[in-house]
DNA sequence: TTGAAAGCGGTACCAC
DNA sequence: GTGGTACCGCTTTCAA
């Protein structure tokens, strides 16, 4: 006999084997552990446990399979699952860095819900400081099929990603990125529709208010792009989410003698209009203020809100799209924009 | 040489092996991959990149392998790697069925960004609909090491996920369960608060605003239980979040003669007060409005809005005991209350 | 109808 | 200093 197997060597044929792994006492069952208690393989445990409908299992065994499961309480592990099957289902979406406002992160909750739905494991990850490019290495560990890329992830990023198994990469964001589907929400388009509504009630010199608050201006720069785009005159009136702050700047408005303030969106409008109005002026009459998002409070303030309405595509919309993309990896890359900007306007423009 | 790899047996010297298994083109590469590159081992490989402290190795193979691992694009199978480990980093955390208020999502949005930075990664896992204590079995199947268990989750959940190898179980909620530690967040206090201040002010009657907002009895409930432990007699308010349904309700307490109302919360309270004062009604005279969460916009309003603050823990500090219990595993279940909920008076009242 | 066993990608123990 | 290799838990041929 020259084969000789490597943990039981023929000279010592009487040699136990190790004794029947035992799981330990408050070991974590696993389906061997099943197996043991049905008094069958491992295989035949995958098989009922998960309706393999290519092979036939007698009624007697699947019921003693699933009492055994149940007894022990089994629960199969997911890494060991998708790290044989060579994918996962996980998603990855980025954190966003500062609170989002009520309109966005209704939007990423409503997806992340859609995206359970379909089945798929929703992982928030923090982009931690770290550059876009770089947090990539650490997402690509996960294996996910699918990621929303977050703004600032560059082309790099997107390949480290793509060549770690993901079937579909998203970015959501102001411009395309190589290589990657891209959502286009270009809010130069929100200061654009704001600023031409103002333009043409007359005002030629427009305060953009330009929240301090960190991680907004991700969002605040473009829209006070697309108001100069316009070729409108823009002041740019840095503010805090704070009342004393808003008393500068309203003062800061009267001394300029800006007629029009566009707000970044509904709760500093409403910030501001508070102080303006508290600071003696009139709103609209010495000064229009005009907001973004088209919150609720907006139809509530007196005057009546004048704002830009935000349209975002449904988060089930976009799950869908994951979906899609996961399935069908080969498609192109496709660029859509998928940020309607309407101007809705009331009593204070 | 007596051994002999099991592969290749004895027998036919002259049979090839598989062909060294040849990443194919387009496939992830693994350590094998970077090994082969290298010229070295996968073990040798796991060291250097690793940084494994027992076990030296030369300076021109460290280099060797991280430039092979850079020149792949290698990047590590997290899923691998903790199937080896037995443990994984994984916080699960519970998406709000229903997108929470500013306040508490900003709670959860500081939680999430506090553990990432403690190297954890955070899973938000949808609810989807089915039961709390079947949840439990998909959730355990990600094998997290820590879970904030949702309101719902019973006990036998709890002891799913303790068993799958979950260190810590916290629950966030108004009552503790069995075994896991829980963060007491009883939102009758807020009720109570806002009620005995309203009955000080001689109202014996109280209207109690309550979300038609599907998700949001979860709070309303007790809050409503809240006002009721003081002995006042409360009038239950259901009320959409929309000014039509605010408009009737604001006729409902005229003619209910109800003189003080209790909002829910400042944006309840916000749409309220507006609709009673459309109705020709003076707050705080005819009626007294309070609303709760002191988010900004109650000081904006005028009158200015009473409100109940609710202090929660910062993230930062959540995110600590979830470290802490992972580290120490053995610690006794703990109940610990942690929302306050204190007065602002202001003029709405 | 069932079981034996090969691996998925890493890690870490033990030899050399 | 390095390499060989068992093993983590599960799925899935291939044989019996």
């Amino acid at each position: 006999m020259v084969q000789i197997p490597k943990q039981q060597p023929a000279q010592q044929p009487s040699a136990p084997k190790a004794p029947a792994k035992q799981s330990a006492r408050g070991a974590v069952p696993t389906s061997a552990d099943v197996a043991r208690l049905a008094g069958v393989s491992r295989a035949t445990v995958s098989y009922v446990l998960n309706n393999t409908s290519a092979v036939r299992i007698s009624e007697p065994t699947r019921r003693r399979v699933h009492e055994a499961a149940k007894e022990l309480g089994y629960v199969p592990h997911a890494a060991a699952r998708s790290l044989r099957a060579g994918h996962t289902r996980i998603v990855l979406m980025p954190t966003p860095e500062v609170p989002a406002g009520p309109l966005y992160s209704g939007f990423l909750n409503e997806l992340q819900w859609a995206l359970s739905r379909l089945d798929y494991t929703v992982v928030q990850y923090g982009s931690v400081g770290v550059g876009g490019d770089d947090a990539a290495r650490a997402w690509a560990e996960l294996r996910p099929v699918a990621v929303l890329a977050p703004v600032g992830m560059g082309p790099d990023g997107i390949a480290v990603l793509k060549r770690s198994g993901a079937k579909a990469v998203i970015t959501l964001g102001p411009a395309p990125v190589e290589d990657a589907h891209a959502l286009l929400m270009d809010h130069r388009e929100v200061g654009r529709v704001a600023a031409e509504h103002l333009l043409a009630r007359g005002h030629r010199r427009i305060g953009v208010v330009m929240p301090r608050e960190e991680g907004l201006d991700a969002f605040a720069e473009p829209r006070l792009a697309g108001v100069r785009a316009t070729g409108a005159d823009a002041v740019p009136l840095p503010l805090a989410y704070e009342e004393e702050d808003a008393a500068q700047v309203a003062s800061r408005i009267s001394e300029l003698g800006l007629g029009a303030v566009f707000a970044y969106n509904d709760e500093y409008a409403m910030l501001l209009m508070r102080a303006v109005q508290d600071a003696g002026c009139a709103v609209p009459g010495d000064v229009a203020v005009i907001g973004a998002d088209d919150l609720m409070l907006g139809r509530l303030l007196r005057p009546r809100l004048s704002t830009v309405r935000i349209d975002l595509p449904s988060g089930r919309e976009l799950a869908e799209l994951v979906d899609r993309l996961v399935r069908d990896p080969a498609a192109e890359p496709e660029v859509r924009d998928v940020m309607g900007a309407t101007l809705v306007r009331r009593e204070s423009t």
